[in-house]
DNA sequence: AAGTATACTTAGGAACGTGGGG
DNA sequence: CCCCACGTTCCTAAGTATACTT
C-alpha cells in the first residue's frame, strides 16, 4: 500500500509532499469522511465539545491542569489493558476522531469505513488517483495554515523548496571523496532500486530457499565484475561507490570459520552450604550455583526478583540432578563458599604473571585469527562478536521481569551459519553438528542463534571496522544530511498538523515535534515481560505534566531504564495539544498518544522523505548540534588542549541532547569531596588572611565590612580539624626532610642529625598548633613580619580565583560525571565533521578517536577541511 | 490490523589495560 | 615499582524498523 507513492519520480514526491503532509495514507478514512462532513455540521457528545471550545480558545487552563497534574512516575502499569482509552475504543477510528472533531464519524461509521476502504485500494494502483485524494482533504484542510505563515506560503515553498533543494544539493555538496554517495546515488536510481525491491519482494513471497538459487546465478555474474572491481579498488569501498548496487544484496561470497563455543564447564568442587550444611553437587548444578556465588554482594543478587528468578530455575535443575536433600529455600542456601572462590580466581588473574598473561594473549590471537576474521568478496574483514556467549543469569536492566533467569549453554545444533554456497561449512565441535547452513545473501549475519531467555534472536556480525557496517554507517549520516535539506519544510509541517481537525494528525504531528526539538527515541510499543520503559509513542499520562504557561515536565524511563527528566518549554500548540491528549477519560497507565503507533509515525515519515524514520531525526540533530557546537565553542587560535575542550564540550552538548547517561562511580563522591575541601580550604586561607587585614589595620572594620562576614561553609568544626591536619601535614614533612638529610649526610659522611633535634623542630608545631588555637579562641590572627594590607589583598584576589577556578571544575566533573560521551561519539555524530574540524584546526585526529573508532570511520578520514554535515 | 519474527543499531556496565603520580 | 583513576574494549541487553503471518 505504501508502495504506491513511492514509485513516482522523486521530484513528482516532492511537489507532492505538502499533500502528502496534510493527509497520508493514514488518514485516509477520516479525509473522506471529513470532507464530507463540515464542520458546523457535526454534533459532538458534551464532553468532546467541551474539549474542541477548550482547545479552540485557550482559557480554562486551570481546570485543565489541575486536573491531569500528577506526580511523578508511577510504577503502576496498567499498560496493555487500558492501552486505549474508552472513546476510542468503539469501532474504532473513526469514531474516535469522531469524538474529537465532531461527531462526523460517528455519522458515518463502517459503512462508510468500508468506502473509504475501497478508495484506498484503488489509490493504491495509480498515484494519479492518490493525488486526487490527497488533493480533496488538501483543499479541506488548506485553511489551517492560514492563520500560520499564511496557507500560500507552506503550500508553494514546498514545490519551491523541493527545485531549490535540488540545485543547493548539487552545488553545495562538495565531498569531493565521495561523490555518489547515498542520497545522490538513492536520487539517480530510486525507481530502479524500487522496482528490484519489487521483484525481490514477490520472490519471498515464494519459497526462499528457491529464489536463492534463481539469484545465485544472477549473482554469480554480479560477482566476477564486482570481484574485479576490488581488486582494483582495494579496501577503500568508500572511493568507489557503485551506484545500481541492489543494496539487498550484501555479499557475493562469505567465507569464516564458524563461531568459538565457551569451554566446558569444569567443576571446582567447592561446596555451598544448605541450611548451614555443606552440600555436595552435581556439576551441572554446581555451575548454577556459581554463577550466583559469584554475583554476590552486587546489585543483582540483592535484586528480589533476580532472586526469585535464579532460584526457580536453580531448583529446577537442582532437582533434576537429584541434589540431597533437596532444595527449597533460597534463605537456606549460603553461597558465600561460592563467593569466595569466584573472589579469589579473580584475584589470580589480576596477578598473573608477565608469562601468564603473555599465554593468555597468545591464545586469545589463535582464536582472533581463526574466528576473528572472514573473507567477504574476498576482502579479509574482521568479525565482530565472533564467541557464542556462555552461560549464565540474565542480567535484565531496570525492572526486567526476566531479569536474573538461568541463561542456557549453546550448542552447536542451535547455531546457523550463513556462508556462501561455495565456502567450506567449518567443522562442528566435536561430536556435534551445527543446527543448520544457510546462504543468504541479503544478511549480514555469519551465524545466529536463539536464546532461551527471553526467546530473542543472536547473532554474530562483522566487527564496526568492517566494510559493511562502514556501508550502512554512511548511508546513516547520509540520510540524516538528507533530512537537514528537508529539515525546514518538514517541521513548518508538523507545526501546522499542530492544528489539524483530526486527533491521528495531532498527535503525529505532536509526537514529531518531541521527537524532533526533543529527540526522543520513536517509542516501539513493549511486552509484558519486559522492563517498563517508553519512548515517545508510549509515552503515558504520568509521564508528563504540564505547567502554565508553556513548561512540559517529562519524567520516565527510557532505553535500559534511563531516566529521562527535563523541563522544557515547548510551543503553546504543542502544550495545549498534550493537554488535550492528557484529557478526561484518561488515566494513569493510559497511553498519551494512544492514537499513535511508530509503525504509522513511520509510514508518514518515509513519504515525506525517503528513508525518513524516527531515529533519523536524532542523528540529524545530534550531527547538527554538535557541528554547530562545535563552530561556535572552538577558538580560533588556540592551543590544542584548548581545541580539546571545545570538542568535548560540543560532545558533552549532544549527549546531553539525547539524554546519555553512565552510572555515577562509586570513587565519586569522595571525589567531590576532596575537591569540595580544596575549596574550603582556599576560603579559611581567604579567612586568615582578612583576619591579618584586619589585625594590620583595625579601622578598615567599618570601611570594608565584608572583612568581618565570616566565609560561608566553613564551620569551626572543620576549621578545627582542618588545622590539626595541617599539623599532621607539617609534622610528617619534618620528618621526611629529617630523614632525607640524615641520609644525605651519611652519603657525605657529614654527622646525622639526633633524634633530639628532631624533637624540637616537631615542638615548634606544636607551638604553631596552639597559636592556631588561640586563633580560633579570639578570632583574632595577628599579622606576620612583612605583611601588608596590599599583600593582603592580592592574596585575596588570587584565593577568590582559585576558588572560582575550582567550583567550575567541580560543577564540570559533577555533570561530566553521569554523562556519557562516548555513545554520541560512536553511533550519532558523523565522524566527517570531526575529521574536517581536525584537519582545519591541526588537531591530530588520535586526540579525538582511539584506534578502534579511527577504523570504524576509516571510511570518513577523506574529507576536505571544510566539509560540512 | 495486530501480532510475531527478524535483522540490525544503539546502549551502559564490566573487564581490561595504561600511564602517571606516590 | 605499585596503585589507582581513567580511558578503551568487550559484552550483551535493549532498542528501532520492517517483513512476515494470521
Amino acid at each position: 500500500m505504501s508502495s504506491d507513492s513511492e514509485d513516482m519520480p522523486l521530484a513528482r514526491r516532492k511537489e507532492q509532499k505538502r499533500a502528502n503532509n496534510i493527509s497520508t495514507d493514514d488518514d485516509k478514512i477520516d479525509s473522506g469522511s471529513d470532507s464530507d462532513t463540515p464542520l458546523g455540521k457535526r454534533k459532538r457528545p458534551p464532553v468532546r465539545k467541551r474539549v474542541l471550545d477548550d482547545d479552540d480558545d485557550d482559557n480554562d487552563d486551570n481546570q485543565t491542569l489541575s486536573s491531569s497534574d500528577s506526580g511523578a512516575p508511577s510504577k503502576k502499569r496498567t499498560r496493555p489493558a487500558a492501552k486505549r482509552k474508552s472513546y476510542k475504543d468503539d469501532s474504532s477510528e473513526s469514531d474516535g476522531e469522531g469524538d474529537y472533531q465532531g461527531s462526523s464519524d460517528s455519522d458515518v461509521p463502517l459503512a462508510k469505513k468500508k468506502a473509504a476502504d475501497t478508495k484506498a485500494k484503488t489509490k493504491t494502483n495509480g498515484s494519479a488517483k492518490t493525488n486526487g485524494s490527497n488533493g480533496s482533504s488538501r483543499s479541506k484542510a488548506a485553511p489551517k495554515y492560514k492563520d500560520d505563515s499564511s496557507s500560500s506560503d507552506s503550500d508553494a515553498p514546498l514545490a519551491k523548496k523541493a527545485a531549490s533543494k535540488k540545485t543547493s544539493t548539487a552545488t553545495k555538496t562538495k565531498v569531493k571523496s565521495e561523490p555518489v554517495s547515498a542520497s545522490s546515488k538513492s536520487k539517480q536510481s530510486s525507481t530502479a532500486t524500487k522496482k528490484r525491491g519489487k521483484d525481490e519482494a514477490d520472490d519471498k513471497s515464494k519459497v526462499k530457499k528457491i529464489k536463492k538459487e534463481d539469484e545465485d546465478d544472477k549473482g554469480k555474474i554480479k560477482k566476477v565484475k564486482k570481484e574485479e572491481e576490488d581488486e582494483e579498488g582495494t579496501d577503500a569501498w568508500w572511493l568507489n561507490q557503485k551506484e545500481n548496487e541492489d543494496e539487498s544484496v550484501k555479499w557475493t561470497s562469505l567465507k569464516h570459520n564458524g563461531v568459538y563455543f565457551p569451554p566446558d564447564y569444569v567443576p571446582h568442587g567447592i561446596k555451598m552450604k544448605y541450611d548451614g550444611k555443606p552440600i555436595t553437587l552435581d556439576p551441572a548444578v554446581e555451575e548454577v550455583a556459581g554463577f550466583f556465588g559469584a554475583l554476590l554482594f552486587t546489585e543483582h543478587a540483592e535484586n528480589p526478583t533476580f532472586q526469585e528468578n535464579f532460584f526457580k530455575d536453580f531448583q529446577k535443575i537442582a532437582k533434576k540432578h537429584k541434589t540431597s536433600p533437596e532444595i527449597t529455600s533460597f534463605k537456606k542456601c549460603d553461597f558465600t563458599p561460592m563467593y569466595e572462590y569466584y573472589q579469589n580466581e579473580r584475584e589470580k588473574r589480576k596477578n598473573m604473571t608477565k608469562e601468564q598473561k603473555e599465554a593468555a594473549k597468545e591464545e586469545k590471537a589463535i582464536l582472533d585469527e581463526k574466528y576473528g576474521v572472514c573473507y567477504l568478496d574476498g576482502r579479509k574483514e574482521k568479525v565482530g562478536n565472533y564467541r557464542i556467549e556462555p552461560p549464565g543469569l540474565f542480567r535484565g536492566r531496570g525492572k526486567h521481569p526476566k531479569t536474573g533467569c538461568l541463561k542456557k549453554r549453546v550448542l552447536p545444533s542451535q547455531v546457523t551459519l550463513n556462508l556462501s554456497k561455495d565456502a567450506p561449512v567449518p567443522l562442528a565441535p566435536a561430536g556435534h553438528k551445527w543446527g543448520a547452513i544457510v546462504h543468504d545473501d541479503t544478511k549480514t549475519w555469519l551465524a545466529t542463534w536463539k536464546e532461551n531467555v527471553n526467546d530473542s534472536t543472536k547473532y554474530v556480525f562483522l566487527a564496526a571496522g568492517s566494510s559493511l557496517k562502514g556501508q550502512s554507517d554512511l548511508k546513516k549520516f547520509e540520510t540524516a544530511r538528507a533530512l537537514k535539506k528537508e529539515i525546514e519544510w518538514i517541521r513548518r509541517g508538523y507545526m501546522a498538523d499542530l492544528k489539524d481537525k483530526k486527533m491521528f494528525i495531532r498527535q503525529r504531528s505532536t509526537a514529531m515535534y518531541l521527537i524532533d526539538r526533543l529527540a526522543l527515541r520513536a517509542g516501539n510499543e513493549k511486552g509484558e515481560d519486559e522492563a517498563d520503559t517508553v519512548g515517545c509513542c508510549s509515552l503515558r499520562f504520568e509521564h508528563v505534566t504540564l505547567e502554565k504557561p508553556n513548561i512540559m515536565h517529562l519524567d520516565f524511563l527510557g532505553k535500559d531504564s534511563i531516566r529521562y527528566q527535563k523541563s522544557v518549554e515547548v510551543d503553546d500548540q504543542v502544550f495545549k495539544n498534550i493537554r488535550l491528549f492528557k484529557r478526561e477519560p484518561a488515566q494513569e497507565g493510559d497511553d498519551l498518544f494512544d492514537r499513535l503507533k511508530t509503525s504509522e509515525l513511520n509510514k508518514h515519515l518515509q513519504n515525506l522523505m525517503k528513508g525518513l524514520t524516527a531515529k533519523v531525526f536524532r542523528t540529524y540533530n545530534a550531527s547538527f548540534t554538535f557541528q554547530d557546537q562545535l563552530e561556535k565553542l572552538t577558538p580560533k587560535d588556540g592551543s590544542v588542549a584548548e581545541k580539546l575542550l571545545a570538542y568535548n564540550r560540543a560532545n558533552r552538548e549532544v549527549a546531553i541532547l539525547c539524554n546519555h547517561q553512565r552510572a555515577v562511580s562509586k570513587g565519586h563522591a569522595g571525589q567531590i569531596g576532596k575537591i569540595e575541601d580544596k575549596v574550603r580550604a582556599y576560603k579559611y586561607q581567604k579567612m586568615k588572611q582578612k583576619k591579618i587585614i584586619l589585625s594590620l589595620e583595625p579601622k578598615l572594620k567599618k570601611k570594608r565590612p565584608e572583612l568581618l562576614e565570616p566565609e560561608s561553609d566553613l564551620e569551626d568544626s572543620w576549621i578545627e580539624e582542618h588545622e590539626e591536619q595541617l599539623m599532621e601535614k607539617e609534622r610528617e614533612r619534618i620528618k621526611a626532610k629529617f630523614e632525607k638529610d640524615n641520609e644525605k649526610r651519611k652519603a657525605n659522611k657529614e654527622k646525622p642529625m639526633t633524634a633530639g633535634e628532631l624533637k624540637d623542630m616537631l615542638k615548634e608545631v606544636d607551638v604553631r598548633a596552639k597559636e592556631l588555637a588561640k586563633e580560633r579562641k579570639t578570632g583574632v590572627v595577628p599579622a606576620p613580619r612583612g605583611s601588608t594590607v596590599e599583600k593582603c589583598n592580592a592574596q585575596i584576589l588570587k584565593l577568590d580565583e582559585r576558588i572560582a577556578a575550582t567550583r567550575l571544575a567541580l560543577t564540570d566533573k559533577e555533570e561530566n560525571k553521569q554523562t556519557a560521551l562516548g555513545t554520541s561519539k560512536i553511533n550519532y555524530i558523523d565522524p566527517r565533521i570531526s575529521a574536517a574540524w581536525c584537519e582545519k584546526h591541526k588537531v591530530p585526529l588520535d586526540k579525538i578517536f582511539t584506534k578502534t573508532l579511527r577504523d570504524k570511520f576509516k571510511w570518513a578520514m577523506t574529507v576536505d577541511d571544510d566539509w560540512e554535515f
